[in-house]
DNA sequence: ATGCTGTCTCGACGTTTCTCAAATCAGAGA
DNA sequence: TCTCTGATTTGAGAAACGTCGAGACAGCAT
């Protein structure tokens, strides 16, 4: 795995840009909420979340597939399943080094999906 | 409607606390996870977050339905479903004033999952 | 009261998601 | 080569989701 080239350019801007329409500003157009939604939808279970939260905070900016399943009550295909999605959305990037398989964030789209979540009301509220 | 109390404190967090644990800092625990998670998965529909987008960019800071469901190709009763996932999730409010019925955001839901993105690399990558 | 319009609830249908066990693939080492 | 371990893929079953039509409810107007 690793191979994969997901999520070439997620919304119309290109995914590492810095920021991108915050959602309070204008509405979003149709293209952009059906590209930004399946990062939201895969970030939408419990276990992602978490699976996100510890290869985001892991100390060398990556980590081992090795440490993550264990630290759930679910089998390994489980797992290895969450982190397909998470890397199907564009979220995380794997790669193998000899026997092992580390992840880590992709920040271009984090940032992404901070700002559109980031606007609080224009000045009206 | 508009009557439910909805995500009462979405987090060990008061519901409109300024901020939250963020997702690169400390790996986040499984009861954050699981309360935060459905508000991503109710974002994780683009016709939902079209909504969320539409809502929160209104003007008056709030949006009768009847502006809502011409805007989407899909049925009264979809939009309807739609917009009651979003009140569950703790992400809208909803009031009926006569005939309409008007939503508006929550900001303090939204801020804390912005926050919890927010977070770039610590310093590593 | 009767009717009309806007919104929501209910029941149903097909699709997708989550989970597991079993099988498979990739690399290391004897 | 053969085997062992780590990770992914495949296939299957149960549950949840998105969508609709039909019906019910709320409030205004006649």
């Amino acid at each position: 795995m690793s191979k994969q080239a997901v999520a070439p350019a997620i919304t119309g801007v290109p995914v590492d840009a810095p920021c991108c329409p915050p959602i309070a500003e204008h509405r979003i157009p149709a293209e952009t909420a059906a590209a930004l939604a399946p990062a939201f939808k895969a970030l939408g279970d419990p276990v992602r979340l978490q699976l996100m939260s510890m290869i985001a905070s892991a100390p060398a900016g990556e980590i081992c597939v090795c440490e993550l399943t264990p630290a759930f009550e679910l089998s390994g295909p489980t797992i290895s399943h969450h982190l397909k999605t998470l890397r199907e959305a564009g979220l995380v990037d794997a790669d193998r080094r000899g026997t092992w398989v580390y992840y880590r964030t992709r920040p271009g789209i984090l940032r992404q999906l901070a700002a559109l979540l980031s606007v609080e009301m224009p000045a009206t509220a």
